[in-house]
DNA sequence: TTATCGTGTATTACATAATAATACTTGATG
DNA sequence: CATCAAGTATTATTATGTAATACACGATAA
């Protein structure tokens, strides 16, 4: 273990954490070999951890196989963080509002880095799971709403987005190019809002406003889905964005208190 | 520590959790000593472990008033939680269904000890907060999802449950009176669904129907609630209560698996 | 100003509690 | 029924987490 040689880290519960981190959407139930392979930990190491992370409610465990599943206790965590949050107050009745209005797909997405993270989605249409479950994470630049928070940024710090955040590949139309990005994120700057099309599923296309902080600077993003069969750019323009721009403004005002975060 | 004297148990890591359990719906950021105060740690324990948490992520920190609160790997956890639960994604499609039909709140509760857990929302309406957010515990006597998914449970059980299960008051309406209560449960039993009035909102009704596992017993419940100024019992039977029941109906057959869990 | 408190942060000597190795149990597979 | 892989249990050793304590800082008030 490299971590820090600190006397205020607890190389244990850090441990811990991993097993958990291990889990996600392709690891939706591990065994304990597969828990130890994927955290890199021996087996001693993960047999106990996992034991402890059972006892305590945050591992369910089937009998039958002996593998381990997350909890409920998973979902409370979702609970509390809801509430610490002061945005997802604010703009829930607002994306109600929304969702109902356009009876389409709704998404409130927070900047997380270099990526985004849904914090809340209204599913208005049937659509892919994964389009309708909070807490997915995606690369920022890959996404409307990133771009359109991008956009409320310093040019210098855009710059340096553009070149060096993540990309990944989710479907052939995926945009790898970065000079591509830079363009779409210029025009967000200009226009106050991003478009995206094919990015995450094909077919599909978003439409993203920002929420502005005091400062300027946008941390979150409404993000409205539809689909391209039925969709134009021009149509989403003209009768999606006015309401989707009426909606982040007033969630826009309530935020004075800026949270300001330590590094790690 | 009365914990386990256990070798495959790590107290580090048990304590750390406890950290995280100190945050909830009335405390959503604390500083050090309060999150001293609340996990019953003494100081240079929660200082060690909150920093270990706070490194790793799981916890953020404000740099003006030091005060800890959930980051946004609380909603990644809801993420792998629920790709790791197979009634969601069987779900999902027909709660969204569902929702449009009814153009009312639906829900996805699950069985969780002696609480149903909220696994998935979908409002519609205007409605409080805490009704739009996931991952909420009640106590199963107290809600219709909670009656519903009991009811199908042999009688004996039954009767343990409702002298037994915790019960706590959220409204002045919320029933105290177990045998009330009892009456309650025993209609789901003939009837096959429950509907409850003014239990954790007032002039709230919610109607719910079991989603059935193989062996008879339910585990979960499709729940929908609305206004009593504008519904009645007799109305929601009539225009509710069928298409709750399809859309039930529809999620129980794909349940083959049960998942028998370890007790901790 | 100086004093006192509360809170957050840092350091250290010590022994507990986490560890890694190993042995045992089980059940699947050929 | 022999073999192997995976899960479970036990133990001696010492690394690692611990509690005590000291320091830093800001707020409040005399």
């Amino acid at each position: 273990m490299k971590t820090k040689q600190n006397t205020l880290y607890v190389g244990s519960l850090a441990k811990g954490l991993r097993l958990l981190r291990a889990f996600d959407e392709s690891h939706s139930e591990l065994s304990l070999s597969e828990l130890a392979a994927r955290t890199g930990l021996d087996k001693s190491a993960t047999q106990r951890l996992a034991n402890t992370l059972h006892i305590e409610g945050m591992l369910d465990k089937d009998s039958g196989t002996r593998r381990f599943r997350p909890s409920h206790a998973w979902l409370e965590m979702a609970y509390a963080y809801y509430w610490s949050d002061p945005l997802v107050g604010q703009a829930m009745p607002k994306l109600i509002n929304l969702s109902q209005e356009l009876a389409e797909t709704v998404n409130l997405a927070e900047m997380s880095g270099d990526h985004i993270i849904y914090v809340s989605r209204l599913p208005c249409k049937r659509t892919y799971f994964a389009a309708t479950v909070i807490g997915r994470r995606l690369p920022a630049l890959s996404t409307s709403a990133g771009r359109v928070i991008l956009a409320t940024y310093p040019e210098e710090e855009r710059r340096a987005a553009v070149d060096g955040w993540p990309i990944r590949v989710f479907t052939p139309n995926t945009t790898l190019d970065r000079e591509n990005i830079r363009a779409s994120v210029e025009n967000a700057v200009h226009d106050g809002y991003a478009i995206s099309q094919g990015q995450m599923i094909l077919n599909e296309m978003a439409v993203a406003t920002p929420i502005i902080g005091p400062d300027g600077r946008a941390f979150a993003a409404v993000q409205c889905s539809v689909s391209a069969h039925t969709w134009t750019r021009e149509k989403i323009v003209a009768e999606i964005l006015p309401k989707l721009q009426d909606a982040a403004n007033a969630i826009s005002p309530s935020f004075q208190s800026q949270r300001a975060l330590d590094g790690r």
